[in-house]
DNA sequence: GAATGATCCTAAAGCGCATTAGTGGACCAT
DNA sequence: ATGGTCCACTAATGCGCTTTAGGATCATTC
């Protein structure tokens, strides 16, 4: 006979209660560390709470006004790009760590676009869900750091400008410009001129930092054959870009990629058009992952540690919760790592 | 003068209550679809509460008894081999979406190891903070099924076994060894003898099961020269074992990899190692992403629908949380994707 | 015209916890 | 002895919801 559900009671404060000899409330004083109790009590209490498993009921303590013990996590991204993306699951690996340090909860949910993202937002809100949230993929413009500031969630931004005008949102940001600054010294340094930089999504807040600081660069330099495309962040699109690119009369000598995804596709794509890298493209990924150490050549990449990154954001997040000051803190710049798919620009 | 937390407040029933001029009792059956109210009154009811975008609490659903209207998702995987691995994202993206129609949240945790994931699911339990679980990787002998069967949490484990003697427990599978059968079959009639299968981690239940068909296969052909070495999973390792393995005096002629990372870093090494793939080596990916249309030559692979996959067993956790029975279902076997990486065996 | 139901609704209790307002006693000062 | 303070603890309330037990009103029935 298929033993039904053992139905294990969960023990409540009561039953804690009743075996200790005390009332609710001491044990309720006990367990949360106040005042109003002896410190004979308070062991005996915690004894009998660690032997029953006790633990306390997030229900309970979220109706009491004490909040959800859980933050969100929403991702908008169209389908077809999530499949490939390292960042994301490091970044969230990092988030992790942090937050399951303190018994905080993660939750999580994929979103199709923004609307649907702040209805999310909105729902987890009215129903008590959460305490607060990260942002990802913030953009230009973008309607959820409102809903956040007008409905009261805490939240991080995670690579948010810097610049905002809600004093009520924490950001954790890079610096691309720099970044961006950085890498086409590198590649003028290199002998390239016509340098093409494969976007992101536009209307990302990063994408449009990255291509204003390469336009930027390049005025400031004088060079006039540099450019950005947007894209999708898919292999296809990079793949059908980088096809463009290459077969234009005079094409550019150096490929900025803002994924490892689509630089893979792209250096693909130069084989197959019969260009050599780097001999006569070089291939930067701004991101890297194993994937940079599965193409021949090895790409070069922009790295940074983005582990860390969710660390961070989900730091700032708690400290926000703890009723700290909204606060916009930077991490490291990326760093260039010069693997083989990078060099000088042909001479002749 | 930066606006302080608006600090809207969430309306509750008693506020519905209010404006109708019922009862809360009254509202409550309401929006229910309880019996008790007249048709007018329940439209009413349910006008007030929609225009003050009244949405019920968790917590206090939670509390009363409802369950929490969340399902958990531990990932417990060596924290290198979580970045590249396309699969993960899209079975959530699919269980999401059958989630998300119910307003079921998903919270999700990374994990180090599987004693670490036994933790999170006693904890979860008794904070009440989920109604049902998915479990991911399951072993041979996994400590998980006993200890969910032993809290009564409505579990649906994906890619086990069917031959659980958890009848708790529903189970979603796919048939690896009708996979395996049918690969080995495909290569055979290519004229490959020798096969080495690289494995994903020892002790999860579908390498096993792989591993076992492949051995059985083998023996059925009379097959000496076939083996499986297992790995972690990383492109390292997967790189490891190929260039071990294409070392041997008289190297294999097939390499099957358990999924697209590896299979990726060993064709890599294959072309270091001076073979051309599928001239001197077949490959072939047990996973399908957009990676294996990322290398030269294209990767033929067994595919599978990830994502309907997660939609599967999302709608078998629901019908367990809805108090059905549990069930054993099995979805397609996956289907080998011909493409450029397998071909006839070198003749002489 | 009282008993019987059916219908629509309200009152009240309880879920597990935090918190506020007591309560009784020990201990001190007057 | 009287009042005042602490101290360690208990009683009671509320969070937002579901649910059970009733009540009030009305139509039906013999």
């Amino acid at each position: 006979m298929p033993a039904k559900r053992p139905a294990a009671r969960r023990p409540t404060m009561k039953d804690i209660a009743r075996r200790a000899g005390v009332s609710e409330s001491a044990v309720s004083f006990a367990l949360n560390d106040r005042p109003g109790v002896s410190e004979v009590t308070r062991d005996r209490v915690r004894r009998v709470a660690e032997q029953l498993g006790w633990r306390p009921s997030t229900a309970a303590r979220a109706l009491s006004g004490e909040g959800a013990a859980t933050v969100g996590f929403v991702l908008a991204r169209p389908a077809h790009t999530l499949g490939v993306d390292s960042f994301f699951l490091q970044l969230v690996s990092g988030i992790q760590e942090v937050l399951a340090r303190r018994h905080l909860g993660l939750l999580f949910q994929v979103a199709r676009n923004v609307d649907d993202e702040c209805a999310v937002y909105r729902r987890w809100w009215a129903e008590h869900r959460v305490d607060g949230v990260l942002v990802v993929d913030p953009r230009t413009d973008d309607p959820r750091q409102d809903l956040l500031d007008e409905l009261g969630l805490p939240a991080v931004v995670i690579g948010g400008a810097p610049d905002e005008r809600h004093p009520g949102l924490s950001t954790v940001w890079a610096d691309d410009a720099g970044a961006m600054a950085s890498l086409v010294d590198a590649l003028h340094a290199l002998g390239h001129r016509r340098i093409v930089h494969i976007a992101g999504l536009p209307g990302f807040a990063h994408t449009e930092r990255r291509i204003r600081a390469l336009r930027a660069e390049a005025e400031r330099r004088g060079l006039t054959e540099v450019q950005s495309v947007t894209t999708d962040y898919s292999d296809a699109e990079g793949a059908a870009v980088t096809r463009r690119v290459l077969r234009a009369t005079a094409p550019a000598t150096a490929l900025v990629y803002d994924n490892d995804v689509m630089a893979v596709a792209g250096v693909a794509v130069a084989a197959e058009l019969g260009f050599s890298v780097p001999a006569d493209v070089s291939v930067v990924a701004w991101e890297d992952s194993a994937l940079c150490r599965m193409v021949k050549p090895w790409l070069s990449a922009l790295s940074r540690d983005s582990v860390e990154f969710g660390r961070t954001a989900a730091t700032e997040l708690t400290a926000l919760l703890d009723g700290g000051p909204a606060r916009t803190v930077r991490v490291p710049v990326p760093r260039l790592i010069e693997r083989d798919s990078t060099g000088a620009v042909r001479t002749g």
